[in-house]
Parts: C-alpha cells; structure tokens; sequence
DNA sequence: TCTGTAATTGCAAGCGCTTGCACTGCTTGG
DNA sequence: CCAAGCAGTGCAAGCGCTTGCAATTACAGA
C-alpha cells in the first residue's frame, strides 16, 4: 500500500492548517466556502480517505456493529439469512459495517473482548441461547444492545421479535374459518417463549370463536429431534378416538415431521386433514404440496432491529423498549373449507 | 459505559510510566520481571482492556478481516454457510474479527471503503460476480485478498478453489466402475470456471478408460433458470436414440430437476438409471433417495482461505499463490452396478 | 476614523497507545 | 578503583484526527 494520504498533507497543499482541512472534510459552519472549496478540491486530487481508526479514536465511535448467532451454521436456515440481510440493508445506509461472530466462537461465551477493545458501538444479540441474566456486565456498562428474536421473555432491555400471539391466533382463526372445530396444534417447548405465546393465541382464538379447549389436541414436541418429534405428535394425534380434521403444526420442522406422517397413514391433505404449517418458505415446494403457513417476516425484523440499535448508539437512551413485528398468512394450498365430519 | 481504565491509569498506580506498563501488557523483554509483574496484577485489578483503535493507530493493523459475498442470501445455500464457518474457525482461532459485506450493500461495488479506512486488514472475496480486472486499484495498491471459488480463471492474486477438475474425474470415474460407458453429463454454462473444469475432468476420466466421448451425452443447462433447466438437460439426454445409463448431474439444482424429469417419466433410480450429483448435502433426503453426490469441502476452503489471507496480512508477501481443494465422492443410493444394457 | 462583533483561521492539546532514544544505576573486567 | 557495558526505566514524539480557545481579519455601525 502506496503512502496514504492524510489531512496534514492536505494542509500543506492547501496552505492552511490541519484544524481547517478537518473542518472542511467535517462541514464544519466555522469555515470559508471558498476555502472549504479549495481544501475539498485538492483532498479528491489526492484521493484522500479518512482514517477510520483515528477518527474513532477520538469520537468514541467505531461506526461498526456486532451481529451475535448461536452458530454461524444458523445461517442455512433462510429465516436467519433474511434477518442479515434486514441487518445489511440498515447498517449500510446509515454507513455502519456488521462484524459476524457467533456463541461458538467466542471462549468466554459472551463477546466482551469486541466490546471492550471498542471495536463496535452496539451488538444484536441474535436468538441467545443464554439468558443475559448469566451476564450482568452487560448490563452494568450502559452497551447498547438489542436482543433480536430472544427466547427468554425474563429481560430488560431492547428487544424485537415476530409477534407470536397474533400467529397462533391467526392460524386458529383461518382454520376455524374454513370450518374446523377440532384443531390438533403442535408445538415445541412452553417454556420457550415464542411457542408459549403461540400457543396462548391460539387458545385466544378458540374462546373468541367460543370452541371448548381439549388439551389432548395440543401435543408438545421436542425441537431437538427435529422432524421425528413432529411424526411423533401427529402420530398421537391421529390416534384420537376423535382425530382432528384440521392441523397447526408451529414450526418448521414439527411441519415436516407431521406431514411425513400423515404421508406414511396414506391420508391426504387437504382432503382428509387440512394443514397450517409455520415459517414453511414459498421455495420448499414439498413435493409439490405447497402448505399453508403463518409467515414471519425476518426481514423486516432485521431491518428494524438494527434500527432501534443505532438509536441507541446514537443517543444512549435505553427506554427498554419492545416491538413485535407483524406474521402473515399464506393461504396456499393445503388449508381447505370442512367437506366432512 | 463507566470510565475506561487506560494504561495511564495503571502506571499513576503503579508509579511508572505508561511506555513501562505498555511494554509489561506487549510481553517486551526490556523490562524487570517483577516490575512486570506488579503492573500485570494492577492491570487485572482495574480490569485493563486495551483499547484496539489506539493500538490500530500504531500498528497499521486493525486486526479485522472483511468478507464479501455477491449477496448475503448466498448463505441459505449450506455450501457458503461451511465456508463462513470455516473462515470463523481460523480467524478467531488467530484472534481476527470478521466483517461481513455483499457486493449488493456496495454503491460502488467494492469495499473500497473498509480497505481505505483502513477497517480491515485484508480481504477474502467471495465467488465475485465480477472480474478483477474491473478493479485496478486492488492490484495497485497492494493490499491483501483472496479469491475464494472465484469464478474467472484471468486473474492473478490468490486463490483457493475446490478441485473441480478431480470432481469430474472422479464422478465419471465412479460411474465407469460401476459398468457405465453411456453416461449423461448436465453441467452448468462452460464459460464458468468451475463447471469446464468439471467437465475437462470428466472427460480426461473417458479418455483413460478408452471410453469414446459422445457430445449429445454432454446437455449444458442454464444455472439462472434453476432446477427447470437440469429438468430440460434431463428430457433432452432421455429422448437420445440411445439413452445413458448413468448420469452427473454436475450442480445441485440441475440434478434436482433432473430427478424431478426422471421421476416424472417413471423410471427408477438407480433401477432404471444410475445419478451421481454434485455438492447434495447429507440432510437433503430428496423423499427417501439420497442421492450419490460428489462432495465439495467447504468448511476446508474456508479454513484454507483465510489462512492464506492472514499469512498475507502478515507478511504481506503476496506468491500469487493457487489452492485447490480435494472433493470427495460420496456412494449413497442412487449409483449401482449396471446390471442391464 | 474608531470600536464592537462576527466570521475565519491557527495553535496546541489530546484521544490511548507504542517506541526510539537518553538516562540511571549497577555489575563487571582490567 | 575506574570505565565500559548492560538491564531497566523514563521522556517525548507521534500514529491521524478533532476541537476548545485564542488570534486574526473583515466589516458593520457610530
């Protein structure tokens, strides 16, 4: 790399002082337009470019962020690619750069050392598998920080994520609309708070629309077996002495698992068992079986998530905010009107 | 955040001078090792972080490596994702940080920017969409970068690449093995690096089993059309006089499409048709088949880059300097002896 | 013409750290 | 007993930039 150019060169040039040149560079009002010109002129002659480094030195700025996942491999998941790019559209138009680490790199599970060494102004925290609880430094430094998709509901602190009660409730609500009455809904770990608030606007919807609760329609599966747990619970609920006519199955791959199963029973959707999945992408064709799904938008989540972070960078008000970002439902083809009983 | 502590803090305490407690912290021999010492112990009383944009003033070193990926939604494909996780692993295991960018977030196309202000210490530039050549300046100035899986073979610079060469040798190769000499190839648009190296593979693999090469065998589709396109390539080699027995399908979305045309013609694989793909990941269980595949190793190449890169940051050596990476081959279910004509 | 004020500019300190050089003792060999 | 040598330390400059303050200039009104 050739010598670069620094505003002292430029000073010299211009025959004026460096505090001058920076308030040219700076659109500092303490200056001359003519002499702003001159400064301005000789510094694209020279191609010059800030130093970032010593501009955050003294501003206290990196004009950088943290982006914290689980594990980077969270990413094959387009849910969490679309978060990024929601992350990348804001940042960049506010010219901040995003700094990607994960849970798993990090020793000390927790990236103080980027904090701490200043490399960045904030972090999003995204879906941490720890409670912040176990890290009171972070609280204690007044860092800015948004905890993006969080799974405890026990914080303070900013944090965005879907909203899930409107989730459950519109899934219920769109499934009794088309005439079901018993809805089999399965759902991941209660105590993980995104399911709980599903499955606590799905039981909304049920009393709104005044259907008796039956709690053998509700069975829970374990996220860490994936598509097996889903096979699992549609299994049992088919083995109802009165089987659902209609499924909501709340995530991914509790969808997968389910549909296999009902697959493998030879029954058809939606003929026999209509079907509402959750976070099923347009893409996944599923052989040529296109569910019907709530859909979140991990987009705008992204977008707005580091939104209310830069905010914070900027003027350090913490006001321990919360926002939920609306779902939305795709009607594809696996949700059909009640023909039978 | 409460006041940081600096090293000016610790030597007022320590009662030495900051260049004594600087070359305590930066291991330096010319001090006293009890002195030393003493300073340490202060240092983790006050819990002293050094403050990386001073140092970076210094050193030149910003101790941060950039990535650029035509766009951050590459990362839904799992290939990228390992590639990211291999860069993860080396450049946290050396103590770097990664900032993340798409050429998409670029007004100009290049990070230009992050090089000039000096945020990052080098570059590994992901499967670019343009030529280099387009870029004089990163030759100019001599600032390190690597070319990961770059699709160009014109430039010069580093590179680290997986061995498509070996892919297509060793997936016919495989085929041939298996008593295949009719075999259908759909590879991707030639003009790509990887894919004509591919297909050179496959044919020196002809070449050496005396097998003679069949030009109709060989179906070019169109990678921007997707699976649609391998389905054609599909159709085409299917409605030869003289159908192959066998096929490599040289990209995951062509060999799903060709699946798909297989399937919808009724034949069976590997029944009626030997498939061998290219980069199927294990969990794809495409409905119960998984299918043969030739597997890239995209968590080495990362690995591989940035190590190269970092060697380049540090001694700024630049040996215009090529890595391929091995592929390996992958029997799954779909390749089998050839037991008819 | 003189003073007051506002508009520009330069000076210098300093952000937190590193490092070449000079200086202090103290240990040696002669 | 003295000078040379050396380990250990402090001094000060400086990385590239910003910014409070003082100094300068220009120009108004009186």
């Amino acid at each position: 790399m050739k010598t670069t150019t620094t505003i002292k060169e430029i000073a010299r040039i211009a025959r004026v002082d460096k505090s001058t040149v920076s308030r040219a560079l700076n659109n500092s009002p303490l200056i001359n337009i003519k002499t702003k010109k001159k400064v301005l002129d000789i510094a694209s002659e020279l191609d010059y470019f800030p130093h970032s480094l010593a501009r955050g030195l003294i501003s206290h700025k990196s004009e950088t962020i943290g982006l914290i996942f689980p594990e980077l491999s969270f990413l094959k998941n387009p849910f969490y690619t679309d978060l990024l790019r929601g992350f990348e559209s804001v940042s960049t138009s506010n010219n901040y750069n995003m700094l990607i680490t994960s849970f798993l790199s990090e020793k000390d599970n927790f990236p103080f050392h980027l904090i701490r060494s200043r490399k960045i102004d904030g972090l999003l925290i995204v879906c941490s598998p720890y409670s912040l609880r176990t890290f009171p430094e972070l609280k204690h430094k007044e860092f800015p920080f948004i905890l993006v998709n969080h799974e405890a509901e026990d914080e303070t602190g900013c944090s965005v994520t879907s909203n899930d009660y409107q989730g459950g409730l519109m899934g219920i609500d769109h499934l009794i609309s088309l005439g079901h009455t018993r809805i089999g809904i399965i759902t991941g770990n209660l105590r993980c708070f995104a399911f709980s608030q599903r499955v606590q606007g799905c039981k909304t919807a049920l009393k709104m629309r005044k259907i008796p609760l039956n709690e053998k329609l509700i069975q829970t599966g374990n996220l860490e077996e994936g598509r097996q747990s889903g096979r699992e619970c549609m299994s049992r609920l088919l083995d109802l002495p009165f089987p659902p006519t209609a499924i909501f199955a709340l995530s991914y791959d509790l969808a997968m698992g389910a549909v296999q199963e009902i697959k493998y029973r030879r029954l058809h959707i939606p003929g026999d068992i209509s079907f509402l999945g959750y976070d099923i992408p347009e893409e996944d064709l599923n052989q040529g079986l296109p569910l019907s799904t709530i859909l979140q938008n991990p987009f705008q989540i992204g977008c707005v998530s580091c939104h209310m972070l830069l905010d914070l960078c900027r003027d350090n008000t913490i006001p321990d905010n919360h926002k939920d970002i609306p779902v939305e439902l795709a009607v594809r083809s696996t949700s059909s009107r009640k023909t039978w009983t």
